[in-house]
DNA sequence: TCAATTGCTGAATCGCTTA
DNA sequence: ATAAGCGATTCAGCAATTG
């Protein structure tokens, strides 16, 4: 009887609901083998140290919430296992699971993946159309994170709906490499006081294409960090079943608001971001690392004075070191000059204008 | 005199030359703290599979059942703990390493490093022009590698020219995405059957951007899996010195002769744009003591407060006695405030930024 | 003596979205 | 149209001082 009671229970899945409580213990509590995909955005392990400030001396408002604190990557690194034994348990075998994450946290993520018995896809990234600057230019602008796809086990056979993803990308098979612009607008949910609801909300457009790629109309899609609630709000707009669990009750208030106010197929919901496919720039150092232009070789203008080649995609001539443009507008007297059509450099006896290697670029992209 | 024997031996860095050998070894009979950059492009786990070596050399077999999917991992790990560990012997305190890789190997790498010490500065993705498709439409087109770039501690000074990869993307600050072509054509090396010479070769545009970041002329840049020597022909070409490890006999064959054919960029060429932080300081006082601004001329902000200066080199404004930028940050109930862009000054009528008088003393020393 | 901390100086941002 | 806001950030360097 107790154990017909509790195999009853457990087989009811508590489907198309936020469940209250730490991740892994909600999970360990249902059934075994019962959903499709997993999609989890984990706490990154940021370790900020001090406040950061705009060069306007704005002040950043960075991600300090107490659920991202570790003490150390030991204590990280538990914590992931953890969740992913519980995660792997859910999952029925042919079910795939995908991770977010940034450098801070991917690589343990990823190596707890793969020691889990997960066994990876691909890893996708997603490149920020309009990131945060790095504004002491100590670093790389970070623009991109990375997400991690993986099936339960190696040769399960996991859902992927290529036709899907290939219509969605305009005919052309979709790349690892994703083109998305961050969560922002009316679609950003703001708590009362019109601040943001959540630090680190996903954009619908990236649980999109997760939930079309991998997943049927029908399955089940559970999110053990849901926050407030992109993975629902798109799966019940894509027809999908969801479960979501969250231990903060003010994500959850707002996450049920949301899901409240979600209609499946929503039209909104199926259309995809195009990105205005303006000619992409080419900057000129990209011909000195391709190797096209020489560091130290001469160009060429239309009086015939020269200008040579710096490593750093740079020119010196008439005393002035400056981009193609600023070295041509000086020698011009001109306020601004377009360096393209400007400088020439010679091959084979000819002068050519630098702009047709750029034109070889940008048909090899 | 054994010791000196030995000292002098550690001195002696063998630069500029291809060494024999299984990386590791090779690493530690080098001298520690010896070189300013590492880039290093390891075997990938799947890769490895019947030809890896533990550290002590024991050969692991192929395998394909589940548990021992996991000693390949661990096996995986060692190898690269080992390696991460002799690298990192070797670099200076201030140095730095790149690695670059796939989703097979880089999440263990990424863990591995920082679980060595390494402090992780970004994870760059290069974005590949002209990937390989996914051929059999099971997956997304695997179209980047990703790079981590880190130091050797937290805290450590790591080389960044900052201009200089803003120069080469046309201004612009450099963002974590790198997109460049895979390496083909007549970059691509070929054996005596016309086939590719190495299965991986790196495209030198890469590199280039690598070596121009995080180096500066005359740097040592140590590659411990050379195969065709793409890192030491940019490192040759851009003025570096470079050391390659590689233990098959037909790499270095080829990496030889490429070597020889490479030559260096004039001198000239080399220099790159600085940033303003080089430029020598130039005191508020000095302005003073120049008789450039007189004690008792007032100084006046973009909203038309005005401050005094004084005989010592500090302002009076607004009830607060300090330097330039105490008093604009005062003003501007900012934590903090240039004051060198933030205080004008009067001359023939014109209103014009303290900043230029610096600028004269600049161009004066 | 030296490592750790404090405190001062002063250098530093891109593109997209919304108002 | 133009201005303002803002995004998962491991974002300074050095001298003087402290323990």
């Amino acid at each position: 009887m107790t154990t017909m009671t509790r195999a009853k229970s457990a087989a009811a899945l508590p489907i198309n609901q936020i469940l209250d409580g730490d991740c892994i213990q909600v999970m360990n509590s249902l059934p075994e083998a019962s959903v499709d995909l997993i999609f989890a955005d984990p706490p990154y392990n940021l370790q900020l140290k001090g406040e950061l400030h705009r060069p306007d001396n704005s002040r950043v408002d960075a991600v300090d919430d107490h659920w991202d604190q570790f003490s150390n990557f030991a204590a990280y690194d538990a914590f992931t296992q953890d969740w992913l034994r519980a995660a792997r348990r859910l999952l029925k075998p042919d079910g795939a699971i995908w991770v977010i994450g940034s450098y801070h946290n991917i690589f343990r993520v990823g190596a707890a993946l793969q020691d889990a018995g997960f066994w990876i896809l691909n890893d996708v990234i997603w490149r920020k159309a309009n990131p945060m600057p790095n504004f002491r230019g100590k670093r790389f602008t970070n623009a991109h994170e990375t997400m991690i796809w993986a099936s339960k086990s190696e040769g399960a056979k996991y859902t992927f709906n290529y036709e899907a993803l290939k219509s969605l990308n305009e005919g052309i098979q979709m790349r690892s490499d994703w083109v998305l612009p961050i969560c922002n607008g009316g679609e950003r949910l703001k708590d009362a006081n019109g601040d943001k609801a959540h630090p680190t909300q996903k954009p619908q457009s990236l649980l999109h294409r997760v939930i079309v790629g991998s997943t049927n109309p029908g399955d089940v899609v559970l999110d053990p960090f849901f926050g407030t609630g992109t993975t629902g709000a798109v799966a019940k707009m894509l027809g999908r079943d969801w479960i979501g669990i969250e231990r903060e009750a003010a994500y959850r208030e707002v996450a049920l608001k949301r899901l409240g106010d979600v209609r499946a197929f929503d039209k909104g919901a199926l259309e995809v971001s195009t990105s205005k496919r303006a000619e992409p720039r080419v900057p000129f150092g990209q011909l000195v690392e391709r190797g096209m232009l020489r560091p130290g070789e001469m160009l060429i203008n239309g009086r015939g004075q020269m200008a040579k080649v710096r490593a750093d995609g740079t020119l010196v001539g008439d005393g002035v070191t400056g981009s193609i443009h600023q070295v041509g507008a000086k020698l011009e007297g001109a306020p601004s000059c377009n360096g393209w059509t400007y400088w020439h450099f010679r091959r084979d006896g000819k002068t050519v204008p630098i702009d047709v290697l750029r034109q070889q670029i940008r048909s090899e992209m």
